[in-house]
DNA sequence: AAGCGGATTGAGAACCAGTCTCGAAACCGA
DNA sequence: TCGGTTTCGAGACTGGTTCTCAATCCGCTT
């Protein structure tokens, strides 16, 4: 329940939204690119999640609430908010993409679980000392990295009995 | 032509393929699954390349040696491979799947030019250690895992040009 | 407030990797 | 060789994503 230190907040505060929203009106401002209802739309539907949302998801929210955007616009918007670091896109193998805010340059990575869905994240500065390292060994300049660990969670009693199944088969290899 | 001692060995050495294909004959007998010429043609393309292949290049491969399988067969038996552990499956994010030999348990992870497209693989025993912490903290029990780095290399005059004109303009965040 | 040039929007068609279908063909043990 | 079972394959289908292009909206100016 409450692990006090490492999850230091899984929400953003509130206005995190309305600070992000200012953020992308400038990063349009500048690029001279218009400012329109749909492109709010979504982006606030995006901002004001904390989950991993598919373009479909991202259209149900609207609905929601009342609003409208063609799912053209929905694809076209998330590509322009990832192009302007606004958004990071994941592709979970489900078959389709999922987009999240984000916040600064704070770079993090998934666990995700095959039993249950479920997608937790999880940061580790030695990931990035290990990844840069490996990058300049190889003549290789970074501009993003993925890192995602399949397997099973333990927060089901279903995922947990997975992982016991798992564990007694043993890895294939 | 004559590679006498310089190549260390960046492909395996002759014969290779063949252990891999005595090993695929053993897995499908187990599975009493029939080793028919479609299976064994697939694998063969697969297991003498030492490229990333698509179903496509499969297919195409195939034709090459006036041979032929059906795009159903060529998913199928792809993805049979994968699941007897003799390939595994890559999303270098081109919008469709590349698959690879799998030799052993060796585990390896992705350096993938942005410019060029080349794949060049590393292996860090550390970033295995890092990974097993993290899982070990979260209660997850670890099946597979992705390591993708994305970036740009230094193989060719147009990718040098790139990472200079990204390492100028800076990361984004 | 109205007009204007240029970019965006959206309904639906197009696209395409990958999957499914089901009759025909191949496999393999006896 | 025979027979039961499985695989094969051509083509239809699926579903996420992109494209098309006329109508609309945005932001700016008069």
């Amino acid at each position: 329940m409450s692990n006090p230190s490492t999850t230091v907040s899984t929400r953003p505060p509130l206005g995190c939204a309305a600070v992000m929203m200012q953020v992308l009106r400038g990063e349009l401002r500048e690029r001279e690119l218009p400012f329109t209802h749909q492109r709010e739309s979504i982006a606030q539907v995006l901002f004001e999640s904390t989950r991993h949302l598919s373009a479909d998801d991202v259209a149900a929210a609207l609905r929601q609430r009342g609003e409208h955007a063609g799912k053209a616009t929905v694809y076209r918007t998330l590509a322009l908010l990832v192009e302007v670091g606004l958004a990071t896109e994941h592709d979970f193998d489900e078959g389709f993409k999922r987009y999240e805010t984000q916040v600064g340059g704070a770079q993090h990575d998934h666990l995700i679980c095959t039993e249950c869905g479920r997608v937790s994240t999880f940061h580790h500065p030695e990931l990035d000392r290990v990844l840069a390292e490996v990058a300049a060994e190889n003549g290789f300049e970074t501009i993003t990295r993925q890192v995602k660990v399949f397997g099973t969670c333990s927060e089901s009693a279903a995922c947990r009995d997975a992982q016991r199944a798992y564990r007694e088969a043993g890895p294939t290899s």
